[in-house]
DNA sequence: TAGTGGTCTAGACCACTCC
DNA sequence: GAGTGGTCTAGACCACTAG
């Protein structure tokens, strides 16, 4: 007997895309708990065990958290823990400091051909073009620029950066419904010209961090691309090798 | 009904500890397949069930590897595959090709403060360092100095360094029975100062990634403490966030 | 006390590899 | 065909949370 369906998985791996379509489309919101095991066991038509392991692995992703005795809920980057998820940078002194962003420029622009391929959309597309700087403990320490789709963040402005109090990617996800679930960094060392020092507050020609990351929401969608330089002189990028 | 080992933990987290303990006390060899997981069932006194719960957790830590219908196999870097699993270099351009190294110097020495608190032993042990350079295509990239142990590495030159055709973390897992298993890297953006600037070909003060590594085996016990200096004019560091 | 996820078991069948 | 890991199911009990 062959199989018949076009795309052949197993059956979790199904039942899988099928809770990311519901995440996706809205059904269950960041923060929120999505339906008990059992539920989701009778909607789909399979054992409990099968949702499970669809479960484990949409949590080891962390798309979704597990928390006994209530409930599997949605990650959110509203949670403030949840910043350092995406933000690999540690002080080399002194404990862990919520990073305060200083919106600097939000322009409109056309994509070029490179923001085009990373973002997948057609150059000459709207995008909007965002500066701002990150800073630890009142000091300046990352300057970065991002290119976003201007479809599916409409209505983004300089007062809207501002006036939020929390990340970037909690604004993304509160204001435009887009929830930022992966990224991949390319790191790479540079010097610091005249402006970027003036801002981080270095030496011109400094060596500074450059890491260029692209952000997906679900279904691998690439979402935002963008440019950081940090300043390591009191700080570093942390990584995990396993 | 209270618990009373001491150490109390899930079943299948205790099986886990008991391969782990097998896999660093030798019994199973990098390359070697593991009993399969009926036997190791029938060994430990547990359902298969538990058993690969045990194994699944492992598998994802890269220690152990999978092979339908062939058995789980023990990770080894002996698989040039594996190089890349703690080299997060690539190419601007072109495919991935793999390094080669070139030894400098195997030098016996006492472990400073820093390195004695990073690798877990008394100030002032013998510790051997190693200094090589990483070759991708001919053109050096990566400059290395290597803090190792001496109790561990008892035998090490520069001879064997020389000699050796394959990865450092090879040589250690055949010639010292030192397996690599997982490690964390702090980095930061650095100027090449004269010495490093004519190993690695660039201009001085070009600015260089500063990679430290601190390398752990079975049992989270640090065996390698190393620092890298990485020219990024044509590769760069990857990292995937999620 | 009820409901949730976490653990553990037992058994069936599938997919892949090797002989 | 025999043996391995991969998937799926069903059910029992435990641990945690909340009302």
């Amino acid at each position: 007997m062959a199989h018949e369906s076009p795309t052949f998985s197993p059956l979790y791996r199904q039942i899988k895309n099928l809770i990311v379509q519901a995440l996706d489309s809205g059904e269950w919101l960041p923060g929120q708990t999505i339906p008990s095991e059992q539920e989701l066991a009778l909607r789909f038509g399979v054992s409990q065990g099968t949702v499970r392991k669809a479960v484990d692995e949409l949590a080891a992703e962390n798309i979704l958290v597990r928390r006994q005795g209530k409930g599997t809920f949605v990650s959110t980057h509203q949670d403030p823990r949840a910043v350092f998820r995406f933000l690999r940078l540690k002080a080399v002194n002194g404990g862990p400091v919520l990073p305060k962003s200083q919106p600097l420029e939000c322009l409109r622009g056309k994509a070029g051909q490179e923001a085009a391929r990373n973002l997948g959309i057609e150059p000459g597309s709207q995008i909007f073009i965002v500066r701002r700087v990150l800073k630890f403990d009142g000091k300046p320490v990352v300057i970065d620029e991002m290119y976003l789709p201007g479809d599916v963040f409409q209505g983004l402005s300089l007062e809207m950066l501002k006036e939020w109090q929390g990340s970037l990617y909690s604004l993304f996800e509160s204001r435009f419904g887009v929830r930022m679930v992966r990224a991949t960094e390319k790191i790479r060392a540079v010097s610091a010209d005249r402006a970027v020092a003036d801002v981080l507050n270095v030496q011109e020609s400094t060596p500074l961090l450059s890491v260029e990351r692209l952000a997906y929401t679900y279904g691998d969608k690439p979402v935002e691309w963008r440019r950081g330089l940090y300043s390591t002189a009191e700080h570093f990028y942390i990584n995990e090798l396993s």
